[in-house]
DNA sequence: GTTGAATGCGAGCGATGGCTCGCGTCACGA
DNA sequence: TCGTGACGCGAGCCATCGCTCGCATTCAAC
């Protein structure tokens, strides 16, 4: 940011902006995402966009920070109430608490995972990953089962992937063959069968 | 393809500006792939290129075409030589097959799967794992295990997702944490832990 | 050799869009 | 009330880039 909005009037113009970001981006797709587009669906003048946003990409970072943090945040506040339950059911809410906060707003998904470069979600999805790896992780190495296979850091990295991606893309595309419930079922007997062989 | 090359000599242009546009691609990144600069590369004028591609897009498409086929290849050869093989064996090749490909041309991946918008992807990696789960599903269909669970054509889309988001983010990320050896390894617990429950 | 089609060239058009700059307006402390 | 700095404006600069068009060159059939 170029500069810290200092009074109140500035501070919702910055808000504004974010918010008008979002809004193209979900109205009309990444392509017209351009900072013109963007200040006028804010009410704003170009020029007074680049006071605080030292470039376009400014923006959609800002946009992409919170719409990643609010899905991580509700898969974190699920994963956090559960600490003590047993393992299935803690899957089962997990991927529940995932596929809930991807299908809030199938639009911006769509256009923030297909439209943009995956490697602006990189570091973002990054930071999801590694908050539930952590506590999966915890609660692996805790568990009574003194085999210990797999080894529990790469059993958190397999599981959680395999979980985030089967829930992006059963979002995504929907697949008239699985349910819901379905892909919930499975995903708790993928998880649940990998731990225990 | 606008027009199709008749002689040698303009055969030999069009392949020289595919070949061009993957290089652009992989060495200077997907911002620098403008029609002029890969015209530049093939050593062609920006007219010529126009003479037998429609847009730009249309020669990142043959790009992307021919490099989803190569992999798609690889791993439907490898599934095919296995026909009769034992499960825990078909999954560990295949996984082996799908990271070689992947392995083949890192930069490369990286490029197309993380600079490009993942919607240019979504057909072709769509026709990959189609080829793949139809494999799957007949395997699955056959198998002597009764109970069919889970149902086929879940299991092999579940199986088939959960594999290839694996190794493509092993080898896009190259976990510390996780050797190549110990990648099939855990595929093979997954899915094989899965499809006996 | 001649001729017409296929090929190839490259300057540059037209549009887009990120970003700036000079000027007017408003908030706030004194 | 007044002055200063924060704020906001928007026309437009400027670089980029996709793409075209008129012309030169090469090929192949006769």
């Amino acid at each position: 940011m170029r500069k810290a909005p200092q009074q109140a009037r500035s501070r919702e113009m910055v808000e504004r902006i974010v918010a008008a970001g979002r809004q193209v981006l979900v109205e009309h797709g990444y392509d017209a995402f351009s900072t013109n587009r963007v200040a006028a669906a804010a009410g704003v003048s170009p020029g007074s966009l680049y006071q605080y946003f030292p470039d376009k990409g400014a923006i959609l970072d800002v946009v992409l920070d919170r719409y990643w943090a609010e899905v991580a945040d509700q898969v974190a506040a699920s994963l956090a109430d559960r600490i003590g339950e047993t393992g299935p059911g803690m899957v089962r809410a997990t991927a529940d608490a995932l596929v809930g906060a991807l299908e809030a707003d199938p639009v911006a998904l769509q256009v923030l995972a297909e439209e943009l470069p995956l490697g602006r979600n990189r570091d973002r999805r990054a930071d999801l990953e590694r908050r539930v790896r952590d506590m999966v992780a915890i609660y692996l190495a805790a568990r009574p089962d003194a085999s210990q296979r797999p080894d529990p850091a790469v059993a958190a990295w397999v599981v959680v992937l395999a979980l985030e991606n089967l829930a992006l893309r059963w979002v995504l595309d929907q697949p008239a063959a699985v349910t819901r419930e379905a892909l919930l079922d499975e995903v708790v007997a993928l998880v649940g069968g990998y731990l225990t062989t």
